[in-house]
DNA sequence: TTATAATATTAAAGTATTCTAAAATTTCTA
DNA sequence: TAGAAATTTTAGAATACTTTAATATTATAA
C-alpha cells in the first residue's frame, strides 16, 4: 500500500472524525460561512471553532479568504462531501 | 443535526483516522484474516495490532469469530468500504 | 496433562488533542 | 487616529491515544 496515500487519506479521515469538526464541514454542504456563523450554528465557543477551522485549512481540507473583517471558510476537498453521503447524513 | 448521528460518525471516521487502522480495513478488503495474517500484513506487532482490532469491534466496525487457536477478523460496516473508495484509494 | 501456537490483556511512558481564558491582530468606520 | 467587530494566537490544564514489553488466556495436539 502507498505510504503517502495512507498517510494523507488518514489524515483526512481523522480530521473530521471529531464531532464538532464534522459538524463544521456539514454545516458548509451550504457553502462558503463566517467564523461567527460557524462557530454559532456547530455551537462552540469561538476560540475554539477558530482552532478547529486553522486545523482543517492545515490539512488542506477546507480554504479561507477575507471579506473585511470576516473571514469565510469553505470546503477544498470534494472527497469530503462524498464521505459525509456515504455515512448516510440526513441533510 | 442528530447528535447521535454525529456521534456516531465521527467515531466511525475517527477509527479509520489512523494510518494502521486505515491500512487494517484496506487489508480487509480481501474478506477475512487472522490477527497474525494482519499483523504481517500491515507490518505492526502483535500487540497494537491486536489493541487496534479490538478498538475497532468495539464501535462495532469490525466483527470477529474465533476458528481453533485463531481469530477471524472482517468489516461490519459496509460504509468503510463506501468511504475507502471514496478517497479513491488504489486497492 | 503438558507444551505450544495464537491472541488478548495490562501497565506505564511518551505523545498528541482539546478546551478555556486571556491577549493579540486585522480591518473597517466614525 | 481611536475604537469596535471579527478572528487568531497563546498558554496551560485536563484528557485521550499509542506504543512497547511483559504477562495472561485460550484452544489444540502430542
Amino acid at each position: 500500500m502507498d505510504t503517502d496515500f495512507l498517510e494523507q487519506a488518514a489524515d483526512m479521515l481523522k480530521s473530521m472524525g471529531h464531532p464538532l469538526r464534522l459538524k463544521i464541514v456539514m454545516f458548509l454542504q451550504g457553502g462558503e460561512q463566517t467564523v461567527g456563523a460557524i462557530s454559532e450554528g456547530i455551537g462552540a465557543s469561538q476560540s475554539a471553532t477558530s482552532q478547529h477551522l486553522n486545523m482543517m485549512k492545515m490539512k488542506g481540507i477546507l480554504r479561507s479568504r477575507r471579506d473585511a473583517t470576516t473571514v469565510l471558510y469553505s470546503v477544498a476537498r470534494p472527497e469530503v462531501f462524498k464521505i459525509i453521503h456515504c455515512m448516510g447524513a440526513q441533510q
